[in-house]
DNA sequence: GGATATTTATTGGTCCGACCAATGGAGTCA
DNA sequence: TGACTCCATTGGTCGGACCAATAAATATCC
């Protein structure tokens, strides 16, 4: 059959510059900590103006994949990657319209099952002590006023949550979707927090006896019916 | 209690740009499909010069939200965001060191397991059918030679049952990690398909019967297996 | 001598003004 | 009518200048 031709476009130079210090990154030959030649010496090298090679560099900065520094020691340094923009990716895919909020929290639900399940087989004294301390924390923010702070604290008990998994991955995951969930809340505002905070008190309860089907139970409980708050409010809201 | 003040950093002219721009996508001022004006007309509105602009835009592009296009009726147009991003951060994350394969193989079996789950209750004909499609063509090419190209067919296998799961994000998440995966299967090399093909029919008479247990336990022993081979392999390789 | 101020070299950040390259529409000619 | 040519618009590149941050080297002062 006909191979459908890529509509191939790589003609900018500042591109090939790009991928040309992204393929040394991915095979290794420069690694996080490494410094990059001036941009003078780098444009000298690849035949081109220090503006093409500016605009790669600006690209590979916005990757989290070199991070700029000026200054006489400075440079272009080989950074260690940003876990924030996965989030971002999708704060992005939300905004443009390519993922709906139902779609963010089905999965974000899915995937809070499954942490809650690993969870209940792996957590230390030290996570439960940490989540414990969030849900205080939440109970003194009860009285304050300014509810972003409350927001933020609730949001960051998902985290610590996913974060008892003790795997790295799923803490990114979780927290790419709970950064979305966050300008969701902080948009939606009041919800009532008492409520949720007695819901946490039980759901760390059954955590601790690890009793999985039973903090599933809760967690899941309470996230339908946030799901179904968000949604009526968003309603009301102009899409975008 | 005394406040950690923020680093910040931000002075560039350029990133002032960025954050304006994205600020006016984030409040939906700016949707899909509409134009920026002409980098020279925003350089002059913005007060700085044309290379500050088009740095900021270069950031914009790189995260899919602009796609830049020259000629008469060219201009930066507000896009749709890229999906692939997401897993171009793992990839980066991995590449540099902050993240393990363990924690990604790991994280992969628990998305899995979920989406075996889902995909049970919720796959429709024309989903097993496409998953049937997949597994012949993959025994079609058993005694290809390129064998990058039956990688990417297994790979495959992965993405369309998350997608039976009718469920976006969770589409995005597992195209993620599977992305990744793919590059260390075309590292690691030579599997042992035939095997894998057979695995997969009784995983899919599993997933047809509608009986998730089975489906799930045929899913986890073959991806545990597979784990411990990638580990054994790149062990032998030089770590970076 | 040692602490402090100053100079200086390096390197990213910005600007300007020019020209090239792609592109689609208007105008032209057969 | 239809194919061709020109041209205005807009991104892509260039180079060469200057500013700003920074740390090391140097000079200065007690």
């Amino acid at each position: 059959m006909s191979q459908a031709f890529a509509p191939l476009k790589r003609n900018r130079l500042s591109d090939q510059v790009l991928t040309q210090i992204q393929e040394r990154i991915a095979s290794g030959e420069l690694r996080s900590g490494d410094k990059l030649p001036p941009e003078r010496e780098l444009a000298e090298s690849f035949g081109v103006s220090r503006g093409a090679v500016r605009e790669a560099l600006r690209s590979l900065e916005r990757t989290g994949l070199v991070s700029l520094q000026a200054g006489a020691h400075g440079g272009a340094f080989i950074g260690q990657g940003d876990p924030g923009l996965i989030g971002d990716s999708f704060r992005n895919l939300y905004q443009l319209g390519s993922v709906s909020l139902d779609a963010l929290t089905e999965a974000r639900l899915w995937l809070e099952t499954t942490i809650t399940r690993i969870a209940c087989a792996r957590a230390t004294d030290k996570d439960l002590a940490a989540l414990t301390a969030n849900v205080d924390e939440a109970e003194r923010l009860l009285l304050s006023k300014r509810y972003e702070d409350k927001i933020d604290v609730h949001i960051e008990f998902h985290n610590l949550l996913a974060r008892a998994t003790h795997n790295a991955v799923m803490v990114m995951l979780m927290g790419a979707l709970m950064d979305v969930m966050r300008d969701f809340a902080h948009a939606a505002g009041g919800e009532r927090h008492d409520l949720t905070i007695k819901a946490r008190r039980r759901f760390l309860a059954k955590l601790s006896a690890r009793d999985a089907d039973a903090a599933v139970a809760e967690m899941t409980e309470h996230l339908e019916s946030l799901h179904v708050r968000y949604r009526d409010r968003m309603k009301e809201r102009p899409q975008r």
